[in-house]
DNA sequence: GAAATTAGTTAGTTGACACTTACGTAAGAT
DNA sequence: ATCTTACGTAAGTGTCAACTAACTAATTTC
């Protein structure tokens, strides 16, 4: 889930994602989008969306068709909701936060 | 915007977020928090998410209170929900990639 | 089976980034 | 005035990430 939202931190690679969002492309097609960088480059942020499970690969012949993982991405989406709307845990930090503020006992970091 | 995206990746810069989500706090007290790094790598961690707007900074003598900015929250996440619920771009660059596949003849790149 | 197509992999470079130590600075407290 | 508290900033380090160029691997096609 990490991994997720570090990878959708590069520009690129959402633009990669949007590609294949509605539609299965191969990787050659991909790359022709961009024509800024190099077909390895593409490759590579594939590995990365793949690692993360916000895409899923399949093999046809010599090509392999790339599309979004709307699973990951819903999962994704659902952590981002919990992060802000669920406001307990939340208080919960503040809470412990305002006691440690309140207590600086912990004066021998070192 | 892509900067506040970036910004969320870091997985310390989310748990201080979460720190300043429902409560102001000032820097010491936050990074009082976190053990196992020193004052200054959160204070850095301070600017990045200031310099996304994702915080706002208020001085008060010689403290300075953080405190979650909630509107640059919310447009992120009309950014993401944009992101994954309208189809019609997404349509829209599949009909163009699909073209692109259809039509192989950009073949001399260089 | 040789050649072409499609695509991942490796090695090496560059730049960004999280971090630490050391220092600077501004506002209260003594 | 000088300490002390609370903080940012500067400089330097190690690591990781994005990229290119060159190579390799797997499948069709001839």
């Amino acid at each position: 889930m990490d991994a997720a939202l570090k990878a959708l931190a590069e520009p690129r690679r959402r633009a990669i994602l949007r590609l294949v969002w509605s539609q299965e492309l191969p990787a050659t097609d991909i790359a022709d989008r961009f024509a800024d960088v190099t077909r390895p480059a593409i490759s590579q942020h594939l590995a990365v969306l793949k690692d993360a499970e916000l895409v899923t690969e399949r093999r046809d012949g010599t090509r392999r068709l790339y599309r979004a993982n709307t699973d990951t991405m819903a999962e994704l989406r659902a952590f981002l909701d919990d992060y802000w709307t669920s406001g307990l845990e939340r208080l919960r930090d503040a809470a412990e936060a305002a006691e440690t503020r309140k207590r600086q006992t912990k004066k021998g970091r070192k």
